[in-house]
DNA sequence: CTGTCATTTCT
DNA sequence: GAAATGACA
């Protein structure tokens, strides 16, 4: 069968996009691509995507299907194990090549580096491509050669790169598999909840790559300008939201800095100011979050700072179980807390306020709160979710210093002035809302004193 | 003394 | 980041 051209599988896994995809470049350019999605959350033990995360997956998975079929390369889903899936694939469509976009967690890497191996030594060629990062993280390294721990000089050295490469337009139109294959339908992959609680996440979120493109280009238009002030206001509408589409790799980072770099004149990034360098400025901790992750893979288990795995954290299921619940007294806290159980999604700067309280307050591990945000999140990604507990904590990198014990009630007042955020989401005047569960001076002098026994 | 504001201190 | 302390009207 001389002329015919090789048949590449095209593995997706956070890339649910055919926007700037370079696999899927790869692929195209060669012949025709067959895409699958293999669902196997055990291969991310003990990471595995949690309730909100496979909400998000199952309507993201839709929208990517259509979008394969209406481009001409119907998409197979499968279950894993990942290598027997793409083993047997392989054999039914006579691939030759098998192509992916990298992921950064440890037990992904780990999965990925024996599965390429294995797929070798059937004599299939196996490339993978960087798909989800600025910049690989094995390229980014001090004056001597160690990995950056602080945000500042991590981001001045991207600063000082080549630009990431421009981003591929979609291909319009892909060659499928001669014939049809089997592929498993998406609901029985078990992804939605199994009571009814994701009304409001509906009615708040678009997953799939148009939703991604359309929050972009509302964002671009109505929030770039005034980000640099507004993303601190919970009680604005001031932040991109992209979060959850950035992690499923529904639009992908070099699309986003070319985009920003195009609305804000085109000035060199190094140039930029206001609202567009702030907005990179947040592409950039993504960026620093998922490298520090890849360098130090023990980090979405254990603290950075060693020291820390002696900190007497408390045992305290009733307050956990408060905070989880916003059930704290602190309205602040709460707000932030029934937003996230809402929607999945709570606004940053909320973000660091309860889990200070966690942290600090109720002396509870950055774990137990890192654990809770993994099953809540839309956006949960393992990478920024480590470094943000670890930062709150103290114990991470770039880390908060010891004696940094936000302060709910000047927090509240500070960035939420007319209260607006917290009567959206927690009625403090509500008959059955509880009193505070600490007394907030009392629970800081405890935190210092706890702090004072890691001397 | 009492309030305000700036500075220091907190492991 | 904010509580405690100091300077001063």
């Amino acid at each position: 069968m001389s002329g015919m051209k090789p048949i590449t599988l095209l593995w997706l896994r956070h890339d649910l996009r055919l926007d700037d995809n370079p696999a899927l470049a790869a692929a195209a350019a060669r012949g025709p691509v067959v895409p699958v999605f293999i669902w196997a959350p055990e291969e991310e033990s003990p990471w595995e995507p949690g309730a909100a995360s496979r909400w998000w997956l199952h309507h993201s998975l839709e929208k990517l299907a259509a979008a394969f079929a209406k481009a001409g390369a119907p998409l197979v889903i499968r279950r894993g194990p990942s290598l027997d899936a793409l083993r047997a694939l392989a054999k039914e469509t006579g691939a030759t090549h098998v192509a992916w976009n990298r992921r950064y967690e440890p037990a992904v890497i780990k999965r990925d580096t024996a599965i390429k191996k294995a797929l070798v030594s059937d004599g299939l060629e196996a490339e993978s491509f960087n798909g989800s990062l600025l910049y690989e993280p094995m390229h980014v390294a001090t004056k001597e050669g160690r990995p950056y721990q602080v945000f500042t000089p991590f981001w001045r050295s991207l600063l000082s790169r080549d630009e990431p490469a421009a981003p591929v337009a979609a291909p319009h139109k892909l060659t499928g598999p001669a014939k049809a294959l089997k592929s498993l339908a998406i609901d029985p992959l078990g992804l939605l909840p199994t009571i009814a609680w994701d009304s409001t996440m509906k009615k708040t979120w678009s997953p799939g790559e148009a939703g991604a493109t359309k929050r972009l280009e509302k964002f671009l238009a109505d929030g770039l300008t005034g980000y640099g002030r507004e993303r601190d206001r919970p009680d604005h509408d001031g932040t991109s939201a992209l979060s959850p589409h950035l992690h499923f790799g529904e639009v992908s980072p070099r699309r986003l800095w070319h985009a920003v770099r195009a609305a804000a004149g085109g000035k060199p990034v190094a140039k930029l100011t206001g609202g567009a360098e702030a907005f990179l400025r947040e592409i950039g901790w993504r960026e620093f979050a998922s490298h520090l992750l890849f360098h130090f893979p023990h980090t979405s288990d254990a603290p950075l700072r060693s020291d820390y795995a002696r900190f007497p954290w408390a045992r305290d299921p009733v307050g956990l179980r408060a905070w989880q619940r916003g059930r704290t007294g602190f309205p602040i806290v709460d707000a932030g807390m029934r937003q996230l159980w809402a929607t999945g999604w709570m606004h940053n700067r909320v973000r660091m306020i309860v889990a200070s309280f966690l942290v600090k307050d109720l002396r509870v591990s950055w774990l137990e709160g890192a654990k809770w945000f993994w099953d809540t999140l839309v956006d949960a990604d393992l990478a920024a979710n480590t470094l943000g507990w670890q930062w709150a904590a103290g114990c991470g990198a770039d880390a908060a210093p010891y004696f940094r014990i936000f302060n709910p009630t000047s927090q509240a007042e500070k960035f939420d002035p007319d209260g607006a955020y917290v009567k959206r989401w927690a009625n403090a005047d509500a008959a059955d809302y509880p009193e505070p569960i600490v007394d907030h001076a009392e629970a800081r002098k405890l935190a210092l004193a706890a702090l004072k026994t890691l001397t």
